[in-house]
DNA sequence: TAGATTGTTAATCGATTAACAATC
DNA sequence: TAGATTGTTAATCGATTAACAATC
């Protein structure tokens, strides 16, 4: 997807490199395919090769690689080690990232076990839910917390990442608090339009805006005269 | 984020009105400022209130709306109801879509409970796993089908989309047996590129990218000096 | 009519990609 | 050196947005 929005397009005004979103948006998926290939014991690896791993244009990838600086070897390629550091550095997923989850719904439980953030640098550290009857539950290793806490735990664990699961209607709510606790960066899946003060960056992930993409195209397949059903209004 | 991956961008050869895939992906979103502002019983919405509450540029929006139409009326602004029913039909959300779901860990679950599908005429008939010892298992109303059903469920419950929700490593062998079975559209959760048959969608959501990307940003702020830890590699 | 707002044009901006000189 | 492949240029493509004529 494309990344869906963010308060500020490049939060940094001064020493940006000025590295695109776009590319930003890409980092991550080349580092997954460099570890793909790291543990298939490839040492290097070209773009050709790199870009197909990822699935996008090995012009496009070195592209991209060239924001970074010039890692590659001409007429060899690039060292696969060497270059998933370079890569991981530069994203942050090689350091310890503290993150709060907000909503304890079945989107915040499975987003609390969600291994694929674990491997990255993000840490669940605390679970919070505005339900009190859910306060006190124990969740894998880590116990509900409600509202409250909020403060004493951002600054405890230094988190600056808080991702936001609740119902659309609180969403906004739990946004004012996250950003008064301290908290910088906000991923929002609740189906919502978030106002947040300069500095605050928020991303947004709706998993039916994807479904409904691929709705939208299945149905100008074979005709739409396939037999389906329109459901009233 | 913008859409990650399709496997085509315009599936549509000839009979295509061309709408750009960056306004499909918006439609949805439309759509749920739309009912918003229908729930405050809101009548009519000029396009700076629908972009308001969209979150995006009024420009932006009426160039993204005159691809459906015109179904704005000059110096009063567009029809909550009526519009919300064009964007709809063009998108399809008014249609009912079955749908599977291939993996059911805690994402595949999450999904299957998510409210925000079947608001959108999306219905899960159908749940998979290829773990042996969880199928039988009573899910919801849903019972946990073993691989051999799908074709069965397919053809039975008419389903043309697929989700997969399983780990990254059994990803392609179950897209191989989704499109086999004559699904045309795959909604991809798991961490792997696709390779799929022309005439087949895939689109990619993954969950931690847009966490990595504010990861990115973070570690821009602040001069990054703020006592986070480095942890190894 | 006067005021408001759409639908569209055209300018701008940014992202993608082919091509190739640089260079290992 | 000959072959391979990077890093970068420049052309192309697509998306965003300001501006405004059309028109309710």
């Amino acid at each position: 997807m494309r990344p869906q929005s963010s308060a500020r397009t490049n939060p940094r005004g001064s020493g940006d490199r000025g590295i695109p979103d776009a590319t930003i948006a890409r980092l991550p998926i080349y580092l997954r395919a460099l570890t793909g290939l790291a543990e298939r014991g490839m040492p290097t690896a070209s773009s050709e090769q790199l870009a197909t791993a990822a699935g996008v244009n090995s012009a496009k990838l070195r592209k991209d690689l060239s924001y970074l600086g010039s890692y590659g070897t001409r007429g060899v390629g690039y060292d696969v080690e060497d270059l998933r550091y370079q890569i991981a550095r530069e994203v942050g997923s090689n350091q310890d990232w503290p993150v709060v989850i907000v909503g304890i719904g079945n989107l915040g439980q499975a987003l609390s076990n969600y291994g694929g953030f674990s491997s990255r640098g993000f840490r669940i550290v605390a679970l919070l839910d505005g339900d009190d009857a859910r306060v006190g539950e124990k969740h894998g290793d880590l116990l509900i917390h409600g509202m409250d806490d909020l403060d004493n735990l951002v600054t405890e664990h230094r988190i600056s990442i808080g991702v936001i699961a609740t119902p659309g209607a609180a969403a906004q709510q739990v946004a004012d608090r996250l950003v008064a606790s301290g908290i910088t960066s906000i991923l929002n899946f609740a189906p919502s339009v978030l106002t947040v003060p300069a500095g605050v960056d928020v991303r947004k992930v709706d998993l039916s805006i994807e479904l409904q993409i691929l709705a939208y195209h299945e149905q100008r397949k074979a005709g739409g005269a396939d037999g389906r059903v329109v459901a009233g209004l």
